[in-house]
DNA sequence: TGCAAAATAGAACGACCGTTCGTTTTTGTG
DNA sequence: CACAAAAACGAACGGTCGTTCTATTTTGCA
């Protein structure tokens, strides 16, 4: 049925890499769309036009594989959104590009879903080592968000009484707001009241005279 | 090897009605902590000690059963939030009562979750029957929420120029966050944190004067 | 170019799924 | 008490699932 899919493969990879990589990007849109366990081997063999023991033996279990697609989410996620954020300059500039990046990341995954939402809900209820992977990256992300607030607080752009775990648990909010009324309400403008949202935040923590200094 | 489970039936509803409540009370709590997608007929008759086929005539279908779920989540959430605190007087007395049971739904679902939220990351791919009856009852929930904050305007407790759209959004997003980490990532004390996001906020929309007025 | 190793295919498995159907039990009532 | 209606059962169905096995093909290197 299927005319053979493979064109051009770069020669940078061992064939198998090359093919499991193929493999988890199609795991990864389709855990977008139908969560991680609505993974299914059998539909990942029909996509990617292989069979489904295949597909199979590159990960030895389900459970692998749906921890190999949530570390290649993590990648992606470091890549789009962490790491050109920390290029810019400490404190609230740097705070407001994550920001940014991040509630790009969650909408423009309008058809893509972000998968450290729909885990986080999926799996807090099924202890395993799917959810130790999906809690230890979830977690480290906030640690890295609560380190940026640190940041902010020590280089006097947000007061210095600030609690950053609070601070963190308010922006988050607003990030999951935004996943709910973009991908289930659908609503239109919430991309808007995301940054709406993060403004009257870092107006509350931030140092009064800051305001008229910048 | 289950012992007859139905001790002192009240004599109020029909047969039929009574297990069917029995039914719908197991799969309320299956659902709560496996998703309405984890529902399954056949783990549902073992927990009720019925045959498969005897559960399944109560509703035909697993959508049907699905959706007879959201109606009943709905329903006790109604009782439980709602009705309760549109007792309270009008305008911010009434959105905080609101809040406060909210917030009480969510957390004391350490152990039982909120169909609402699951289900809204769960259907957010998935058009159908059930997708619409959840997302008609979150809809209703929010525009009563929004009631509550225009009501809050009108007797001058909140700022005349308050966008109510925004400031729900932004109260929804501190559920949504208590529900991510008290549930996911099990952190302590995030109940006092949606406490002091919900002042935080209400204290940003509020009408100067009042502040001194009460 | 030849050959071991890696990658993929294909068939089969046991388990669970929702659903159907015919039968049996239980219910409520005239 | 009898009897029709309602409720529950039990077996079977086609289907999909993850997984296991053995064979076949493809790869990459000496």
């Amino acid at each position: 049925m299927n005319p053979a899919a493979n064109a051009d493969p770069p020669r940078s990879l061992q064939k198998g890499q090359q093919t499991r990589a193929a493999i988890l990007d199609a795991a990864l849109g389709m855990a977008s769309h139908m969560g991680l366990e609505g993974l299914s081997i059998g539909a990942l063999a029909e996509v990617t036009g292989m069979s489904k023991s295949g597909v199979f033996a590159h990960f030895g279990s389900r459970e692998e594989l749906q921890i190999s697609v949530i570390r290649e989410y993590h990648t992606r996620f470091e890549e789009e959104v962490f790491f050109p954020a920390v290029g810019e300059p400490r404190g609230l500039p740097r705070l407001a590009a994550l920001f940014e990046r991040w509630i790009l990341r969650v909408s423009v995954e309008l058809d893509s879903g972000c998968i450290y939402i729909s885990g986080a809900v999926e799996f807090d209820d099924r202890p395993g080592p799917v959810r130790d992977a999906l809690a230890s990256m979830v977690s480290a992300w906030h640690a890295a968000l609560e380190r940026a607030i640190r940041i902010a607080i020590a280089e006097g752009h947000l007061r210095q009484d600030t609690d950053p775990h609070q601070m963190l648990f308010e922006i988050h909010g607003l990030i999951l707001a935004l996943h709910h009324d973009a991908r289930f309400l659908r609503n239109p403008g919430v991309l808007d009241r995301a940054r709406r949202g993060f403004a009257r935040v870092i107006a509350d923590y931030r140092t009064p005279q800051t305001v008229s200094q910048e």
